[in-house]
DNA sequence: AACTCATGTTAGGGGCTTTTACATGACTGG
DNA sequence: CCAGTCATGTAAAAGCCCCTAACATGAGTT
């Protein structure tokens, strides 16, 4: 048989040798979970994509977790991108783009299911794959700045510890993410955008705080 | 062979006929699920804990996701008990009474990994489980009674509206609960216990919105 | 041109899912 | 009391997946 020739889907191979596997196959995981969630996914089925055997994969992750967890990686990697380009150091105004970060937040999560699905929702042991935590340190690392950043504008008496104000938001953009934009279609209804949901409840939180919000 | 005799570990069987299957199978779900995730469970593992067949299940539920959906409706149930009983009319204080309803919260997910995992973590698809839809909004009502209570408290003109706040309070909680609570062994340190970290945030947001505060 | 080794393939053991046909025995009405 | 019925169990089997081992290919190196 041999199909060597030419007239590859764009991510095919050239040979007995594919060129490119690894890579083709971080992009299979990543149709697969953005398709049927971190469950559905199988090492034989991102073969089959890729126009491989499925032994294949096996020269490049040790597992099925492992190549789960790069994609998470670089789920993190994009996530903590768009996050700091929200925020752009805090300009022009630290809180506006404070909130920026959240309509950001739960931009992700709508707009890249399928990388939120792998970071959030795969159940991948942190102790095996050490360099996923750092990749979720790096884009936790944005909202800790932005929070130092908008906290310093508070005189010292009135300044909150920043950690803890990056530790709320983090977790109300997470909750609203996991609850109302991801999951299976048809989730809770909510009687507002998720993004507008998010944007008043951080802004009731910074208002306490003493940082004006917007108006 | 044929052990039929007696001598039963609790949730034994008594001859060809298991007598209490469909109970077993749910309880050996929870402790599977406990132990291994959502995806760790598997039905063949079910049925050699309850000391059946790999194919006695199936007379007792579709699939496994019926196994597991069952199992979450009954931790939503569980639930809302123990956010029922915190919250306990809103008495003596309602305030006080909705933070410890966010303590509860927390508390849930620390002490029953389980069922929380088979609620939020099991990718269950509710168009075909409604029932789970409705455990899960019977639990949500807890809060949004609470909410609606604690506004009520404020005078009308500076009464914000009570399902948004009940969903800032119940995103604050799951992210948290998400993001510190559960997840593997060895998740991202806190500086503070998350249920402390909880409460500090429901404060401040409280706070802004002119309900005192506790002090 | 021969060698080497990364990267593929085939083959296979073992496990899970779910269906189908069959077995058992608890219950029920004559 | 006894036969019939049906819920609930079992065994067998097809299909899919995971992962490993042994072997094949061919790209790059000397």
């Amino acid at each position: 048989m041999s199909w060597s020739g030419s007239s590859e889907g764009g991510s095919g191979r050239r040979g007995y040798h594919h060129g490119n596997l690894r890579e083709a196959l971080i992009e299979a995981a990543l149709e697969l979970v953005g398709a049927k969630g971190p469950a559905g996914f199988t090492i034989a089925e991102a073969a089959r994509l890729a126009g491989v055997s499925p032994a294949a994969p096996y020269r490049h992750f040790r597992d099925a977790e492992a190549l789960l967890s790069e994609v998470a990686v670089r789920g993190f990697d994009l996530f903590a991108e768009r996050l700091a380009k929200a925020w752009n150091g805090g300009r022009p105004q630290a809180v506006r783009a404070f909130e920026d970060l959240g309509r950001t937040y739960l931009a992700f999560a709508r707009e890249e299911p399928a990388y939120y699905a792998a970071m959030f929702e795969s159940r991948i042991s942190q102790e095996a794959h050490p360099e996923l935590l750092a990749a979720g340190d790096r884009a936790f690392g944005v909202l800790r700045d932005a929070a130092d950043h908008v906290a310093a504008t508070l005189p010292p008496d009135r300044r909150p510890p920043s950690l803890m104000m990056a530790l709320h938001i983090w977790g109300m953009a997470h909750g609203i993410a996991s609850l109302f934009v991801r999951e299976s279609p048809s989730r809770r209804k909510l009687p507002m955008a998720a993004e507008d949901l998010l944007e008043a409840g951080v802004l009731i939180y910074l208002q306490s705080l003493g940082l004006a919000g917007g108006q």
